[in-house]
DNA sequence: ATTTTAAGAATGAACGGTTCATTCTTAAAT
DNA sequence: ATTTAAGAATGAACCGTTCATTCTTAAAAT
């Protein structure tokens, strides 16, 4: 009857459908709503463009899948910092080094900052988006920066001013998009731990 | 003849010409190159779409006069930090916290980031950007910063570094042109002074 | 009366999301 | 081996939209 059986039609699709959603993260991130065009997600994900309508109906739609699977992954990354090893200070900074690092790792974040600025940003994306705003990572993280601060880790002052004020300049950096030339240097994970550093001492 | 003599008209020409540069301003600044539509410079300027075309060739020229402006506009406003008062310190946190301040401060790191970032910016544009680069303006900064370290004000360690990163950080806050809601809060330049700060003790 | 200025409509080209006719692949059935 | 047909894939339109730019027209200035 049919040429391939049902269940390994169904998972080879899945796993097409979500090599799209990878494509669609790098392109999206990088470009915006409106800069991605479906021929770039297309062409990452190494097919036609028409084909892309065979898994998803629209731009719209494949947008929306988007937000959604990017805002529950970056919740859970978000909890995940609290199983990193060392003080809560050495889990921060272990933490910035790694979406510092990785490209990968800072798609998430350019998407959102992406979704959360640009305009005529479909109102289900927005909505999705509203669940998982920063207000929330600040409650997330709150613990961890308290423990710091009792620990004299991590400075004094308003802990929710401090936890913003980190996660804004974080935010920023990566959505800075920096080419990596002779002019600019990507600043290191120790730089803007400062920010949030407790105090120190003179000569280290 | 006239009741307008030519030099007035000239004079008035000239007028009406800078103010369309600094509705342009805005309006590049904030959309980039690509985002931001003749159509909305012009309302910015209160002029209509087609008038535009009396002052400038084209959308290029536009632009690259803007960049021209900018970027010599940029360059005196760096040597201007000297001038302020205080400490090497104290001059660098009042210029932070102006910019951070005053929106229309704001405008012309946009413009630049955005120029820098941006595809299909002109060659004059890229070749004008380059005179003015990151790396010219922390050899700008270079005496001030080392003053700094001196008097202990500022963090030991490689200056151009530190000079790079606190840039780069401030321009990054700046170009997040964050909505100012209630979950994101811009923080404040104490904040990012903590960067370059040198020793704290402890309790303040 | 003539020129200047302005607004706003018109133009035309480029773009890009979407569709579709057609061709290819592949694995089961023969 | 060969056939068969479902599903996969392509790439070329299609078609609406979006601008930059030009044209038209009329008021205002001189």
């Amino acid at each position: 009857m049919s040429p391939l059986s049902e269940e390994q039609l169904i998972k080879r699709r899945e796993a097409q459908r979500q090599r799209i959603v990878e494509a669609a993260l790098k392109v999206f991130a990088v470009r915006g709503l409106h800069g991605a065009k479906m021929s770039m997600v297309a062409e990452e994900a190494e097919l036609s463009a028409g084909q892309l309508y065979r898994f998803f109906e629209s731009k719209e739609e494949l947008y929306i899948t988007l937000i959604r699977q990017v805002a529950e992954e970056t919740a859970q990354a978000m909890k995940s910092i609290y199983d990193l090893p060392g003080s809560p200070f050495d889990k921060l900074r272990t933490f910035t080094a790694s979406i510092l690092k990785e490209e990968s790792a800072q798609f998430p974040f350019k998407l959102i900052q992406h979704a959360n600025t640009a305009e005529d940003v479909p109102d289900e994306a927005k909505q999705l988006l509203q669940q998982f705003t920063a207000k929330r990572y600040i409650e997330q993280l709150l613990p961890l920066f308290e423990e710091g601060q009792r620990m004299g880790d991590i400075a004094q002052g308003d802990t929710r001013k401090l936890i913003s004020a980190f996660l804004t300049l974080l935010s920023a950096l990566i959505t800075l998009n920096m080419p990596i030339d002779d002019d600019h240097q990507m600043p290191d994970a120790d730089i803007l731990m400062r920010i949030i550093e407790g105090p120190r001492v003179r000569d280290r």
